[in-house]
RNA sequence: GGGCGAAUAGCUCAGCUGGUUCAGAGCGCCUGCCUUACACGCAGGAAGUCGGGGGUUCGAGUCCCUCUUCGCCCACCA
């Protein structure tokens, strides 16, 4: 065969279209992705971080799982029974958050539904759009097991939730509480403390005059950042040893705009130092004032209803929010209620005032602190075990600084609020007698009270945050709470890797979860990857519209390039800068890359086929050593050279690989590649190569183990091209570098 | 208010345990080349007082202190 035969072959430049995807087919037809249960063999478990089932794949999830791909296929091609496991989220606020909004498009809510229907609803878009992102997962390449996909709503992971919620009621660490927590008006529900995130805002701060009851003239200034709540006060606080303020302990006041009277009570918890020294103590919408007014046995009446809309509480005291205020938007009112207390002369100094403001995490509205009746879960109890295990190196992260953040986060550990006022998701399993009030959690849907037999039951009609079925991935995806054999065998896992933003909401909970309930870690190490950021370094979002679609660069460039692109470029624990609008310069390296590794694979194989038709390289040996001239001393030299760079390169790429650093890894392979295998010893070759110039066999055997091994090391990383080079090596025909020994 | 990270070539970044991979890579730029694997390429080249200042050391991008500028996380001063 001659070289221009080949040529025709196989082009000069390497196109990815028309290859990635059937080969992937050819990956899921043979089967070399899915983990079998080997006792004779040790397991090695990623657990994927499950996607929104909703979502479409952005560019840090591209960065994510091509790294999860990286080691999983490192650990399978190592002779490890490799699992990773894929699946998705029912992602309880953001899902049911996007089928109001296409229902809005049609002018109805939720509640013209009802909830059966609703759910209904939320399903069938579900079952539309669930399999998106696992297809996208696909078009990069990922080896997941699918036959293991799972889904939060399954039917035997929704038993594992409430299995889990049942257990934790058993053991005394769940309970319903009444207490101000973080509520978002248009989300309509409650949040946890993670749920309402931080963020800096320009405010102002208002002084407020109330009047002191029997002393005309006299009055009591405080200041706020929210004097829409000041309806909702039920004291002033001072402190109890500050004497500037201390002639008002006892004293009363009228509230503004009311005719109710408030009293002054003296609390730690004021800072004399900020403001006036006087607070305005607003117990039902703010936390701290509720911890005040729990001391204090004060009324905590709300003021708002779910919506953020100004409501009148009833209070046997009088009027608190007068009548025209009612039904008004809270920052409507905030607007009102200034003008008034302006025309009433009590409105005292504003001035600006940064603070930081918590938004829900979901729609970035404005938190409303709230007092309301809540599920928790006692998390002291459950943080100790993930804490220890930290502390005595069970657990470890890389970058190691993560660790701190998580040790830190477990040691203020506060109880988590679980319940939530959805309709999408796990229903709280708690079931209410009407006869006889008594009240329990069911693993089964009860037909009568345990108590009294009696029939009338209602249910919790709150659901479980959706991290409350997400903690318990790495085993309820493998059966538990039966003892599988699944779950014998692949627990605990190994390797999680995952981004900063969920070390709180998931990777801790999931600790705590593994070693509550099954006695042992869920993975040994924890990867903190990069956020993926634009070239003036904000994180890509939709909103900004500085995304990179992956699967446009997978039209444009192939999977390989991007995951090349994005691997090489992460070094461990820092961002990817990438550039949205020159995608060419972005992903040239990877492209490049790839078409230079498919002529080193082309100019390879023209020259094993031009010798030998039966496909193996010739073996005779006609190497170094024989002649001893000067120039066949000086080929024996190049192919030691090459040989000992093989060596030298395999190992520093395997030393990468298990430290991690799978930058590094790439890197080291693309240099023995490019600057040693392509740049040097082929053209070091190339005279041997020529007819039958004496040393071609062995020149052809080197290169041929050259290349081999150039594409095992690479295949973690760029597995399309590899394997489809290493499929038209002669004897290689039908083999997969997918189990390949590394 | 606490904590963490970053600052190295025009751009994006490596540089791990101080010292022969220490001043590097990719992209861009300049000069030659369609040399029969690759122009998504080859050969060569220009380009950085390693953010400022101080210190430790025989020796400092590398360790310490400090300042500046960005970024992130945590936090119940209304």
């Amino acid at each position: 065969m001659t070289d221009s035969q080949v040529t025709t072959t196989l082009p000069p430049q390497y196109r990815p279209d028309g290859v990635e995807t059937p080969r992937y087919h050819q990956w899921l037809a043979d089967g070399p992705f899915h983990a079998r249960r080997d006792t004779e063999n040790a397991p090695y478990v990623i657990m994927m971080p499950p996607p929104n089932v909703t979502a479409v794949l952005h560019m840090g999830q591209g960065l994510n799982n091509a790294l999860q791909d990286v080691l999983i296929r490192f650990e399978r091609m190592r002779g490890r029974e490799a699992l990773w496991l894929p699946g998705t989220d029912h992602a309880g606020i953001a899902t049911q958050n996007v089928v109001e909004r296409l229902l809005a498009t049609e002018g109805l809510t939720r509640f013209d539904l009802g909830r059966e229907a609703f759910v209904e609803r939320v399903w069938a878009y579900v079952r539309e759009t669930g399999q998106t992102i696992l297809d996208q997962l696909k078009a990069i390449g990922a080896s997941c097991d699918w036959d293991r996909t799972r889904f939060t709503l399954d039917p035997d992971y929704s038993r594992a939730v409430r299995h889990t919620f049942v257990t934790l009621w058993e053991e005394g660490l769940v309970y319903r509480g009444h207490r101000v927590i973080h509520w978002c008006p248009r989300c309509v529900t409650a949040l946890s403390d993670e749920e309402a995130e931080f963020h800096d805002a320009d405010g102002k701060l208002y002084q407020i005059d109330y009047p002191v009851v029997g002393q005309p003239g006299r009055s009591i200034t405080v200041a706020t950042t929210r004097p829409e709540t000041m309806l909702g006060d039920t004291a002033i606080a001072v402190h109890p040893d500050h004497e500037r303020t201390a002639w008002a302990i006892g004293a009363r006041v009228r509230l503004p705009l009311t005719d109710i009277e408030l009293p002054v009570v003296a609390d730690h918890a004021v800072d004399p130092e900020f403001g006036t020294g006087f607070v305005k103590v607003t117990p039902a919408h703010d936390a701290t004032d509720f911890e005040i007014g729990e001391r204090h046995d004060l009324p905590m009446p709300l003021i708002m209803d779910p919506e953020g809309r100004m409501h009148d509480p009833g209070d046997s005291a009088g009027t608190r929010v007068p009548a025209d205020l009612v039904g008004v938007d809270r920052d409507a009112a905030r607007k009102l209620i200034l003008e008034r207390l302006r025309a009433e002369g009590l409105l005292g100094k504003t001035e600006p005032h940064r603070h930081a403001v918590r938004r829900c995490y979901r729609c970035g509205t404005v938190v409303e602190p709230r007092l309301s009746e809540q599920w928790f879960v006692r998390m002291e109890p459950l943080a100790r075990p993930a804490l220890e295990a930290y502390r005595a190196g069970r657990l470890t992260f890389v970058p190691e600084r993560w660790g701190g953040v998580y040790e830190n986060w477990l040691e203020g550990i506060r109880d988590w609020n679980i319940s939530r006022q959805l309709w999408w998701g796990h229903r709280i399993p708690v079931f209410h007698c009407e006869a006889c009030g008594e009240e329990w959690a069911d693993r089964e849907d009860p037909a009568a009270c345990r108590a009294c037999g009696g029939t009338a039951l209602t249910q919790d009609p709150d659901v479980l945050d959706t991290w409350f079925s997400s903690w318990l991935w790495p085993f309820a995806t493998l059966g538990w709470p039966d003892e599988t054999p699944d779950l014998a065998y692949f627990y605990p896992g190994h390797t999680l890797v995952t981004a900063s933003e969920i070390i709180f909401f998931w990777v801790a909970r999931m600790v705590m979860a593994g070693y509550h309930f099954l006695g042992e870690r869920p993975f040994e190490t924890v990867c903190i990857n990069g956020t993926v950021r634009d070239t003036e370094h904000r994180k890509m979002s939709k909103s900004l519209g500085n995304g990179i679609d992956p699967l446009a660069v997978v039209d444009s460039f192939g999977a390989d390039a991007l995951r090349f692109t994005v691997i090489a470029g992460a070094a461990v624990g820092t961002d990817v800068i990438m550039d949205p609008d020159d995608l060419e310069a972005t992903f040239a390296p990877g492209r490049n890359f790839c078409n230079k590794l498919w002529n080193v694979g082309r100019f390879v194989l023209t020259n094993l086929e031009e010798t030998d038709g039966e496909g193996r390289s010739r073996t005779v040996d006609d190497g170094p050593g024989r002649g001893g001239t000067g120039e066949e001393g000086e080929e024996a030299l190049a192919d030691a050279w090459i040989l000992s760079r093989l060596e030298a390169t395999t190992a520093e790429v395997t030393d990468a690989m298990e430290r991690f650093r799978l930058n590094d890894a790439t890197n080291a392979a693309y240099r023995f590649v490019w600057s040693e295998l392509a740049d040097w010893y082929l053209e070091a070759a190339k005279p041997r190569l020529r007819g039958d110039a004496p040393g071609g066999a062995r020149a052809r055997e080197v290169l041929r183990l050259a290349l081999e091994r150039a594409l095992c090391l690479l295949h973690p990383v760029v597995p399309f091209i590899t394997e489809t080079l290493w499929q038209r090596l002669p004897g290689r025909e039908g083999e997969s570098l997918v189990t390949a020994p590394w």
